[in-house]
This record gives C-alpha cells, sequence and structure tokens, in this order.
DNA sequence: ACATAATGTCAATTATATTTTACATTATGT
DNA sequence: ACATAATGTAAAATATAATTGACATTATGT
C-alpha cells in the first residue's frame, strides 16, 4: 500500500522525490519506490527520510 | 550501538533471541545482529518485532 | 500549444541484509 | 564440577535493497 503519510510530509517541506532523495543520499527511485509501497527500505533509510521531513518512525511507518 | 530496548522489551516477554527469531521468521543471528547495533535491519522486520513485542517504532528504534 | 519539472515505471547491475553452518563464551540450574 | 540453555561472533552463500540509465506519463507555468 501506498505510503501516503510520507508522501503529505515531503509536500509539506516542498521537497520534490528527486530534492529528498539527494537531501537522504539514495536514488530518487528509491524515495519513489517507497512511496509506491511495494518496498522495505532498511530501517536506516527511514530514520534518515523522518528526520528531513521532522517526523517520527511511528508517523511515517507505523500502522495499528 | 547496541538495541537495549529491544533486548528489554523481549525480556519482559520471556523470549529468548532464538524463540523472537522464529516469531519473526528470521535467524537466531539476525536478533543477535540487531541487539548488538552494528545492523541495518528492514522496516518489515523492525514492524515484525515491534508487534511480537507489544512496542511501536519510536518505543524500539527511533532515537532523538 | 509549448516547455519544463515532477512523477511513474522497467531492466540490468551493484551493494548489502539475511541465512546457514559452525564454534566459543557466558549464564543458569543441579 | 557438570550439563545445558542462551548468547556472541565469524566466514561463505543467498536473497533482496538500492543504483543506474532510460523512457513514458502527468503536472505546472507561460
Amino acid at each position: 500500500m501506498k505510503n501516503l503519510r510520507m508522501k503529505a510530509a515531503r509536500a509539506a517541506k516542498d521537497l520534490s522525490q528527486d530534492d529528498l532523495a539527494k537531501l537522504v543520499g539514495v536514488s530518487r527511485q528509491t524515495i519513489n519506490s517507497i512511496e509506491k509501497g511495494d518496498y522495505n527500505p532498511t530501517i536506516n533509510l527511514c530514520i534518515a527520510i523522518c528526520k528531513e521531513l521532522d517526523r517520527t518512525l511511528d508517523e511515517l511507518f507505523w500502522e495499528e
């Protein structure tokens, strides 16, 4: 399932997928795939994304 | 750095590394490596561990 | 309508998470 | 002291995250 919370948090920061990719040091396709949802990123990457978007792991990647 | 919160949460459930490994479907060494800290597990594995230990991602894997 | 930025997606390659096997060490109980 | 469960750790193999390059599509602005 898509990660719309991440997409929204990125939009709130006015960052393109490419911008965020450069900020966290991965490729644009990796960011795209994570938002698309058919993906299993590493926790370190998730943490880096959270920090750039001023969110926590629970806010972007946890679901009850 | 070691993940002592995960180690504590596992102890609180009275589970050995091997028990937890079987519950989340990975090898004991993977659990050991995560607790040891020199590791970068995938988010899906982190989520599976959290659910078995009744904790959230922030509680076990986030640091301010 | 046109130009350009942003996004979606695919195939092939590279980097690395995870497994497997194996052995050593540290607890814990009797 | 002995036995056994639990943990720490290492090397080699396998599975998969992530990269690279490329092209198509969808916004957005002028």
